[in-house]
DNA sequence: TCAATTTATATCGTTCACGATGCAAAAATA
DNA sequence: TATTTTTGCATCGTGAACGATATAAATTGA
């Protein structure tokens, strides 16, 4: 009985992969209604905690590059959730800012982690069990990212 | 000191889908060299433990649908890595087989998942806490492809 | 002060990921 | 057998993700 790595069902990749794009779609039936994704919720998410934030806070908060989040803010500008007004101090800067829609689709949004956590229960029973993961998930993120850092180095 | 659900430092799909983007960004540097993706390097892991697959047993394996992983074939086929040809009993499949270049890259790819690991270990130290969750991982994906059934009918 | 460098954001091209839809072959059923 | 339904795959459109590159503003330093 030999280990073999090169299996598919050896690999936690693979099944992080898996869990992210599943979770992702969970979220979908209360973020349809919304007429947002999960990674613009996740944008939300951090200006709902402090409005008015250069692009790259919000990249910087949520380990994306600017060139993923930019055309995420521009679609979020069009559909009228934020604004996006040249840096006073620094006029390289983009704030980004809610708008009333914005702002105010923050009551909407408020029951959906609890959703998602009877969702979790009703099909798998412990929502305990998987936030026990967040501590080792933190470190791997923390480790992944310096590892990623030194590659662009 | 209340709960705030929607704070992202309380979320643990942002950490998955975080944890998800780093590490497919940690194997970079081993599938630059073999010119694939990670996804395009999951379709190869399928293939290489058993050859010669319908494009519907490669999606099921990786629980991605079939429109997301006939591009990305189409991709390995351009490539050189795997041929598409008709089923014969049944012609509605794809039978998508290994070229000799796509058998040979198992050689290439032996060591990943031990870089990989190396690479873990050298930034954050422990994979056994990383293997852990692995059951917890597998747990919430049943549930949530369960959960993602019941939405789509 | 002026050139060189860094920084903040944007643009472009490629590859996923997936909902919606289309189509032909197979299976089910009348 | 003829019709309906289902199945397997493909195509299209949209929204991420990200490497590479561009650009203008700020900073550094000669």
């Amino acid at each position: 009985m030999t280990y073999e790595p090169l299996k598919l069902e050896n690999q936690v990749c693979f099944r992080l992969y898996t869990a992210a794009r599943l979770t992702m779609g969970a979220y979908h039936p209360y973020l349809d209604p919304l007429g947002i994704t999960y990674p613009q919720y996740l944008v939300l998410l951090v200006l709902w905690e402090q409005d008015k934030q250069p692009v790259n806070d919000i990249a910087h908060k949520l380990l994306l590059e600017t060139n993923t989040v930019t055309p995420l803010l521009q679609r979020m500008e069009k559909s009228g959730l934020v604004n996006r007004t040249k840096g006073k101090e620094d006029s390289r800067q983009r704030i980004v800012s809610l708008t009333k829609k914005g702002i105010e689709m923050r009551e909407q949004a408020k029951h959906i982690p609890e959703c998602l956590s009877a969702d979790i229960i009703k099909n798998e029973g412990s929502v305990e069990e998987i936030t026990q993961m967040i501590p080792t998930l933190d470190k791997l993120i923390e480790g992944l990212k310096q590892n990623n850092q030194q590659i662009n180095n």
